[in-house]
DNA sequence: CTTTTATCTGAACAAGTGTTCATATACTGT
DNA sequence: ACAGTATATGAACACTTGTTCAGATAAAAG
């Protein structure tokens, strides 16, 4: 037999990438097989190469099409306010993005080893410049007075890594809400740019 | 040929271990095979089985290693002092660990997945004791009001993110020293407590 | 020196790896 | 109805995987 009925790669290739991100998220890329992708996909190994050329490339896919597509809400939502109330909407868009799409967020930040050097470089690119956009919202707030800050690009590493945490215990089922949770994190991070109270 | 000369378990027991832990916190447990540990250690793989019943068990008791050994350093060393000045201590420990010995954290974090359902227990709740330690400190110093934080679970979460994050970029070979960023931390782990400035 | 024990080698095992490809089938356009 | 193309199969490739074990050697004990 081959090609079983009603099959088409416009509905196969979004599985493919699909299967894999999810299987790539729950085990790891290194110890996630081609045939189990294919099997959570319905179809036998060979078939996968129809949409990718290697599973390296999968991998790059995946977390490529994440940082551009986090990038890009972010670039398309943010607005020309100021920087005590841009720095609460970056993190809002931050954390309703990594809190949504946990899968692509969480292979981005794991599976950064088992990328090819080439590949490497270009994703490390694209995350400098997300971490970027919020470094320079620091700045200019620094600039201004409003944030009183020693070190811009530690704080945003700071801010940047207690963010990132929540996507390790954040499942939607626990003691607070989605929005409860951003709240909280607004508040703390307005604290550690120096931001009196009230703000929030 | 068999055994090497000059070879003796006490010296190639350690080495199994070290070798295993530069290798995984590299390359991540599942892409490295017993073969390159064995390589790593100047030896043959069926040498290996003799310092660890399989590979899992490895991974296992570094965790464990680490795990114990890190509350133990921090239970140590702990005073009996008032939550604001304990919290600092706790910092300081907990970076100076981190950044001292960097690949064991690595791997405490990045390989609980590989990880069998009974082992993954055991290391959690190690994990959840530590984490305690600091929540245990936060709601103290909240109860006393030296410290105005509205959830002190969350609050303890962000800071162990925050504090994670350092591992991921610190060398010993940038901008800052490490005392500068401990200092850095200190800082900014106050304003998430509510404290007010010129204390640290 | 001889015996015992601890340690390592080297080879083997069955199973699994990513990838390729001839072949077969279902769909598309004529 | 027919030809052509896109998409799948299933088997094969060479290689790597974790683990086992009989046999060899070095150190320790008597």
């Amino acid at each position: 037999m081959a090609r079983t009925s009603g099959s088409h790669a416009l509905k196969t290739g979004p599985k493919v990438r699909q299967a894999a991100l999810k299987l790539f998220a729950l085990y790891g890329y290194a110890a996630v097989s081609m045939r189990q992708i294919a099997a959570e996909v319905g179809v036998q190994v060979g078939a996968l190469y129809n949409y990718t050329p290697d599973k390296q490339s999968l991998l790059y896919d995946l977390m490529h099409a994440h940082l551009t597509d986090l990038l890009q809400t972010w670039r398309s939502q943010k607005t020309d306010i100021a920087p005590e109330k841009l720095v609460l909407q970056f993190v809002t868009c931050h954390l309703n993005y990594h809190l949504d799409k946990s899968e692509a967020v969480f292979i981005a930040y794991m599976e950064l080893r088992n990328l090819s050097v080439l590949n490497f470089v270009k994703i490390e690119t694209l995350r400098k410049n997300y971490e970027l956009e919020l470094e320079s919202i620091i700045i200019a707030g620094q600039r201004t007075r409003v944030f009183l800050v020693e070190d811009p690009k530690i704080t945003s590493f700071a801010i940047l890594g207690m963010l990132k945490e929540v996507g390790t215990w954040f499942d939607g089922e626990g003691r607070l809400t989605k929005d409860e949770i951003i709240a909280l994190y607004r508040d703390l991070v307005l604290r550690m740019l120096g931001v009196p109270a009230s703000k929030s």
